[in-house]
DNA sequence: AAATCCGACAACCGCATCGGA
DNA sequence: TTCCGATGCGGTTGTCGGATT
């Protein structure tokens, strides 16, 4: 890394000649290891804190701001390194969206983790996304498609990796990001019944709807909340939307997918390609036996919906895995509908 | 094989706040 | 009460390494 100066060549004309001298003689950049010997070992000895006289005192020809940096981000032995665990990343998801960019306050609640990872995570992954969708990330609309495709696919993941009911096994704050996801629009059964579009309106739009994930691990019983309940699925994408002809029309709430842009859209809002919700899927949540799981899909004169208690398909099926069309009847069965 | 692009992350900077003199 | 140094926080930048062209 190149050594930066932090003043300018006119700068360093005003300072006085011991300051420049001294001001010359300040490493920035990367940390080499003689240095975290140093931090380490003058930190072993004295403790944290009062960061500019360990600056002064230790040998190190760094700021006291840097080594402070240093040691929290780095150094400091209950640093937790690697990747952030899906439980993680849903605790980061959930108290964001109750904070903000609160990035030291968030990381109070992640052991291990510094605000600087989380910040860096929140940039890196999350506004990403966002900036693919054309939306702010701290927009209202972006929080919504968070919680409503992000976390369910992150609970998902979190029961994958774990043979006991994942609710169980997370501390509290998890339970409210659990919640996060569950009240999504399209998460409960009740608000499903009034906000899903006419199965016969709008020809060409596919609807999906994400079961619930019952915050509580004692409603198991449903098959609502139990996310390592649900099977293994094929990918999104296998269901071949480029096929799907259709208009984009969107009525009501709900998931459209149009295929001629090959975008899917929130309530009319954009929300880029279809191939991002890829491992999420209509499929598990077909699949699941939860009561208030719900999807739609109207392509072309092929009009399906799940959820409502009714499904027709006169025009023949366009679902495009044997899996998912069985799955859309099973559940149309059990809702009273016939394909 | 070289050049370029891009994601990840360490580190820096400016500002705000705190606390002691 | 005011001043000033120390510390904390969030935004931004720079660098590195892997992927892609």
């Amino acid at each position: 890394m190149s050594q930066r100066r932090a003043a300018g060549p006119m700068g360093a004309m005003t300072m006085s000649k011991q300051e420049a001298a001294e001001e010359m003689e300040l490493r920035r950049g990367p940390w080499t290891l003689e240095e975290d010997n140093l931090l380490m070992n003058y930190i072993a000895c004295h403790g944290e804190g009062r960061w500019n006289l360990l600056a002064r005192c230790s040998g190190l020809k760094r700021t006291g701001k840097s080594c402070r940096l240093r040691w929290l981000n780095y150094l400091k032995p209950d640093i937790k390194r690697g990747n952030l665990t899906p439980e993680e990343q849903l605790l980061i998801l959930e108290l964001h969206s109750k904070w903000g960019n609160r990035w030291s306050r968030i990381a109070q609640h992640l052991p291990g983790r510094t605000d600087n990872e989380i910040k860096n995570y929140w940039r890196t992954r999350v506004q990403k996304q966002a900036r693919q969708l054309k939306v702010d990330a701290n927009s209202t609309v972006f929080r919504d498609a968070v919680r409503c495709y992000w976390m369910p696919r992150l609970l998902e993941k979190m029961a994958s990796t774990t043979v006991h009911h994942a609710a169980e096994l997370l501390p509290p704050l998890h339970h409210g990001a659990m919640a996060a996801a569950s009240s999504s629009p399209f998460n409960s059964h009740q608000q499903y019944e009034t906000c899903v579009p006419s199965a016969t309106g709008g020809a060409g739009n596919v609807y999906s709807h994400y079961g619930p994930v019952d915050p509580s691990p004692s409603t198991s019983t449903s098959g609502c909340s139990t996310a390592a309940a649900l099977p293994p699925v094929p990918c999104f994408s296998e269901l071949r939307w480029d096929q799907l002809e259709s208009s984009g029309e969107l009525d009501g709430t709900g998931v459209l997918f149009d295929s001629a842009l090959g975008n899917l859209n929130l309530d009319g809002l954009d929300l880029g390609p279809a191939e991002y919700y890829s491992d999420s899927t209509l499929l598990d949540y077909l699949n699941s036996s939860c009561t208030g799981s719900a999807m739609m899909m109207m392509s072309g004169g092929y009009n399906y919906s799940c959820g409502g208690g009714a499904m027709d398909g006169d025009h023949g099926s366009t679902w495009r895995t044997d899996e998912l069309c069985q799955a859309a009847a099973r559940k149309l069965g059990e809702w009273g509908g016939g394909i």
